[in-house]
DNA sequence: AGCTCTTCCTGAAAGC
DNA sequence: TGCTTTCAGGAAGAGC
């Protein structure tokens, strides 16, 4: 599933292929999963491509503003987010088009911009500038960007768990399950605990294990399970450094102990019980009142 | 405020 | 073998 890392890897790829380049013609199949398709089909052909960027797990494509666009300050972004099963690859039209593939874009390169989704969990829109400055506003600040302090501050405040926390894009954005198993696993943080019973100290642990595991995560081109691959349709090679995702029953690469699966914020959770230890069982004679 | 459940969707894997 | 059921999950929304 694409998270950050995953996401970031497209984005460089796209990098290379979009910036430049003027959108021909677009044809879409299922469009269930995109808001107001006509105005895509309105307002991409004939547009140039000015940037590709990633705002937490969303890819944005900034288009020049048209010159037939009465207010040139109009700029708009296509934005994608891959969802569960996303991919959004640039390459030769003579390439295999694979089942699920709903939106073409040649270019005038004579290259296409494909997005292929099995599941249609993605989201795809044209959105201008407001509704970007929305999003950044909603939404928690990227977890690469985030500082500790800041990181300390947000997390030590809230009563959820912890892993709900991390997968909510709003406290937060980027992280999904996979990271947020990986982070807590590296910061020794069982996925149950309250955040704000988690010391500062440990709290910043996970700040710097969620930096280095992403920042290791995009080395390694992302993690691929089943569906996701880059944008020139290659799978990435982080899932082999995985430390407990999909471990279940595997000796932990720490101490040996086998890797436990639960459900935390219903999501499967893998954890280490020797090096993330649970918290401790509430009873109601030992409930703290605040 | 924060939790759980439901919805969207498909294919892989498990169950019978 | 071949069918049916279950499960996976990013994010939003409902209801408690």
């Amino acid at each position: 599933m694409p998270e950050l890392p995953e996401v970031e890897t497209v984005v460089r790829g796209l990098q290379l292929a979009l910036p430049g380049r003027q959108i021909l013609t677009v044809r879409m199949g299922k469009i269930d999963f995109i808001h107001e398709p006509d105005l895509l089909a309105e307002r991409l052909p004939g547009s140039r491509i000015n940037s590709v960027s990633r705002c937490g797990k969303f890819i944005a494509v900034e288009l020049a503003p048209s010159a037939a666009t009465a207010n040139p300050e109009a700029r708009l972004h296509l934005v994608i987010h891959l969802g569960m099963t996303g991919r959004l690859t640039a390459g030769a039209p003579t390439e295999p088009v694979p089942p699920h593939t709903h939106v073409f874009l040649t270019l005038d390169d004579g290259n296409e911009l494909r997005y292929t989704d099995i599941r249609r969990f993605g989201k795809m829109r044209l959105a201008p500038d407001s509704w970007m400055d929305e999003l950044r506003a909603r939404w928690g600040q990227d977890a690469l960007a985030i500082s500790a302090s800041e990181f300390v501050e947000r997390f030590g405040s809230r009563a959820s768990r912890i892993k709900a926390l991390l997968l909510d894009q709003h406290t937060v954005s980027g992280i999904g399950n996979i990271y947020a198993d990986e982070s807590l696993w590296r910061a020794r943080i069982h996925p149950a605990r309250r955040a704000d019973r988690l010391t500062a100290k440990q709290l910043r642990a996970l700040h710097r294990a969620i930096q280095t595991t992403l920042l290791a995560a995009i080395r390694m081109k992302g993690s691929s399970f089943s569906d996701y691959v880059d944008a020139e349709g290659k799978p990435g090679m982080f899932q082999r450094m995985h430390r407990v995702y999909q471990r279940e029953g595997m000796a932990c690469r720490r101490c040996a102990q086998q890797i436990r699966r639960i459900q935390v914020a219903g999501r499967s959770s893998f954890f280490c019980p020797r090096c993330q230890p649970a918290p401790r069982a509430r009873k109601n004679f030992g409930a703290r009142k605040k």
